[in-house]
DNA sequence: CGACACCTTGAAGAGGTTCAAGAAATGTGG
DNA sequence: CCACATTTCTTGAACCTCTTCAAGGTGTCG
């Protein structure tokens, strides 16, 4: 919960690939250091931050598993991601310097806090480093629209399917299995990011477990054939 | 077609307060006037960009209106949004150089082309304008939260009722009416965007009708009970 | 004026939701 | 460390919303 002291610097973390700009001259290194105040730790089930909170900082995720969500005063709610290590969260803040959603860790995260004033200081100067800021809101503009896609057109098998390909490609990119995956997140939360109920969601995954596209004893999903996964996100709902 | 060679600046637009940062010292605003390269007109039905296109710039609309959307391989089409004047449109293009997406004039337009590596350099000279386009890509980031919780968790009659409300409010502030607007889009289109058939889309107006909420005369609507839509988009579903 | 695109409406059907009950895992406190 | 409460997951059956298919109407543009 509090703001740890010590600081390890960017410039030899290991997911710096994942966060920060790449080909820096030794100088510009040594600004982006400057960049992480501090790090903190979040808890399984507590809050890195919440809507109509001040936006002051965006996060770069060192460790756990995020989900970021929407609550509307009616009581809906909508997941509107799940962020893991190396991925950027918190820049629903930026348009009016509050936040928009709220972020809570699925499980227990570490993250660096990167206040925005410095980011936009260091950016000016970093050429490099603005870029990168630039590409990364950029990512998140071009993956909202995928899943804009996926909830407006896609029946619910197709939405599952590429759920759990972009999971597993995700977390194979960070260097775990292409095939086996451990879902951080229930049912219910699937569903609500994928727009569907949670009994549609584990119905569904029955499904394809029937099908032999997969192996599920509860959060441990054995991707059998990603292949048919693949045909299951392209079996399109129209055919005349 | 051909891009304008005349070149209005930006401080002289009347869609200034849209665009660009306020509060600028004189020499900024020289600064700024460089940013738009040249305008340019696309004829209704012609295309802005096109997905796998080579992102150059961004698209200050002047006049007219647009629709973006994404086209799969298997032929589905995801309307992503309806862009008017003042807004900003090809941020998709950033992240990879290429864009992601179609965009399509909905009526004859006019757009100020904007080269990203100049947004870039003028960035790191004025703060404020880096600030600016910061702002812009995060309020884009949070409309497409909106979306997704529309397209997440709302039924047919509380999407139409948030679009229609959405678009009122939009055109409000650049000074057309708050209760009467013209679509500029086919019901395709607003199906598109909402995740619905045409025909639902059609059967949902005509309800609306029925109930005292608006008028509609093709692509002609006037809103006679805002308030009313407004309970319309919260109606919920679920109450248990 | 005729062709075409767009819109409306009806009827049947499908996919997903709702409600309900039970099973399996997890966490808690004694 | 075990028992119990709680949360999470699965599965069934009925229902409902939206889709699909179809036909006819309306407006627009060459």
């Amino acid at each position: 919960m509090n703001p740890q002291a010590i600081q390890i610097a960017c410039s030899n973390c290991n997911l710096r690939e994942l966060c920060m700009p790449i080909g820096l001259s030794e100088h510009d290194i040594d600004r982006l250091d400057n960049l992480v105040a501090v790090r903190k730790k979040i808890k399984r089930g507590e809050t890195l931050f919440t809507n109509g909170e001040l936006f002051t900082s965006l996060y770069a995720i060192r460790t756990g598993f995020f989900k970021t969500f929407l609550v509307t005063e009616d009581g809906r709610d909508q997941v509107t991601g799940f962020q893991m290590a190396g991925e950027i969260i918190g820049m629903d803040g930026i348009v009016n310097d509050l936040h928009t959603c709220d972020a809570v860790a699925l499980e227990d995260a570490e993250v660096c806090v990167m206040p925005f004033e410095k980011i936009e200081e260091i950016s000016r100067e970093v050429a490099s480093l603005q870029s990168h800021v630039f590409k990364i809101m950029g990512r998140e503009i071009v993956r909202e629209h995928g899943v804009m896609l996926l909830l407006g057109s896609m029946r619910a098998d197709e939405r599952l399917a590429a759920f759990l390909l972009n999971l597993v490609q995700r977390l194979h990119e960070r260097g775990f299995s292409q095939s086996e995956l451990v879902l951080r997140m229930t049912r219910e939360e699937i569903g609500s990011y994928l727009g569907l109920k949670l009994e549609t969601v584990s119905r569904t995954f029955s499904k394809f477990v029937e099908e032999g596209l997969i192996e599920v004893k509860l959060r441990h999903v054995r991707i059998l054939d990603t292949e048919g996964l693949q045909r299951a996100v392209n079996q399109q709902t129209t055919c005349h």
